[in-house]
DNA sequence: CTTTCTTGCTACATATTATGTAGCGCACTT
DNA sequence: AAGTGCGCTACATAATATGTAGCAAGAAAG
């Protein structure tokens, strides 16, 4: 799905590229808090399937957002830095009524 | 892909489903400064399926982020607020450089 | 009224991606 | 040697996206 379109390469495209995949955003949230190995963040992902969720991580690592320690999957420092954002996302979201006014 | 499961209940569950859809955070930043008509926001996203984007633009009015004025798509303020933390992320990606660390 | 734009959007065949289940190979314990 | 839990892979099936063509409706002009 990543794609390779000039636009793509502005920072922000590339992360929305990214963060617009598939299970990527709640991977990131799931492991906001501890380490999980890659069978706890199956369970917390509804048993996402075990394909995806590699390939997601590895994209991640790749992305240098994740990384894989002795304790199981956690996020990188830089990832941390997303942390406050997402809690912000969070808020948002608690104040947000999906319903459409037509 | 939007899932059922009684997590996704949880407001920032949910927000964090609809934003992981494809294409969705791009049009919501693309969106970002004027209104778009549909066409004019397909050419933005990289000439996105028109069958995708009205699917993406129907589930963002559903959730009362989105609606179709004279001018074109925009957002509704609700969704406005969001802005100001797509620009976090924004300023972020630019201090982000991907790099696997192995 | 008819022609010509442009609008939002649909149809549909094809290609891409996710799901679900089983289980492998490895390290560590017992 | 047998069991346990780990990260991860295989693979058939189901769900989604893509790409192209074009429809129906409204506005503007002749």
């Amino acid at each position: 799905m990543p794609n390779n379109n000039k636009k793509t390469q502005r920072p922000i495209m590339a992360l929305l590229d990214l963060l617009g995949q598939k299970w990527v955003l709640r991977i990131i949230w799931e492991l906001r808090d501890a380490p999980l190995t890659f069978r706890a963040l199956r369970e917390r992902c509804d048993q996402i399937s075990p394909t995806v969720l590699n390939q997601r991580l590895s994209l991640l690592r790749d992305a240098g957002l994740v990384e894989l320690t002795e304790e199981g999957y956690q996020p990188t420092r830089p990832c941390q830095e997303l942390g406050p954002i997402l809690m912000q996302l969070s808020d948002w979201s608690k104040t947000w009524q999906p319903s459409r006014k037509d």
